[in-house]
DNA sequence: GACCAGGCACATC
DNA sequence: GATGTGCATGGT
């Protein structure tokens, strides 16, 4: 009975984002190597300068797996500068082809067809990637069936007090994914949607306006 | 010039 | 287990 009210809250605010802003078509990457490139390169970071970044990577033609193993870190962090902290995220880019290589000789076809339980597990022990780089990864990278909570979906669900102020990470993910059906296409649009919200309404100091959540009563 | 962005790891209490 | 801090560029 609550699961059955909470689905239709979230399948109403779905309604009210889409019609405001129509597919989203994300993620904005072309290959699945690119997106866990820019999943890792958008740590608490505006997509703006990621694309800056991913652009120096593209032009060097280094933009693949084989080609970033063997640039040494110094060229790496360089080239991505633009997206900032470059040189912790050039350890981290390092740490997931370490990981790519070592388990699945560097393809991430053969990485897709594991158990997505598994994958998520050996994802979230390679250092620098944490839960919202990993199911990004998972989602948008290999289309898995899985949630993905960013800051906006924390601040933008909980200013409407669909959860708490402090629901952590699994506390939110399991409130998206115990009500809704587990299809790919549906969770991959509804975080596109709530970014784009959020990216115009939902900043840290809000500025509600004309916020197509105005006014929305959970059911 | 302050504030902020599609996090994460690590230190310290 | 909770809370604080470093990491850094570029746009508003």
């Amino acid at each position: 009975m609550a699961l059955r009210k909470q689905r239709k809250t979230l399948l109403d605010i779905y309604e009210r984002l889409y019609s405001h802003y129509g597919p989203q078509e994300w993620w904005p990457g072309r290959t699945r190597f690119e997106v866990i490139v820019g999943a890792i390169l958008t740590q608490n970071t505006a997509w703006t300068n990621v694309e800056k970044a991913i652009a120096n990577i593209r032009k060097a033609r280094l933009l693949s797996p084989a080609a970033l193993r063997k640039i040494p870190h110094k060229d790496l962090a360089r080239l991505i500068r633009p997206a900032g902290y470059y040189n912790i995220k050039a350890k981290r880019l390092k740490n997931f082809i370490r990981y790519l290589f070592s388990n699945y000789a560097g393809s991430l076809n053969r990485a897709s067809r594991r158990p997505t339980e598994d994958l998520r597990k050996e994802l979230l022990a390679v250092n620098g990637i944490g839960p919202e780089t990993c199911d990004s990864i998972l989602l948008y990278a290999f289309e898995k069936p899985v949630f993905v909570v960013d800051a906006y979906t924390k601040r933008i669900f909980s200013r409407h007090h669909l959860f708490g102020e402090k629901a952590d990470y699994h506390d939110a993910q399991t409130f998206f994914m115990d009500a809704l059906a587990h299809d790919p296409a549906m969770f991959n649009e509804y975080h596109a949607l709530i970014v784009a919200l959020g990216k115009e309404f939902c900043r840290k100091r809000p500025r509600c306006g004309a916020c197509p959540l105005k006014g929305f009563k959970s059911a």
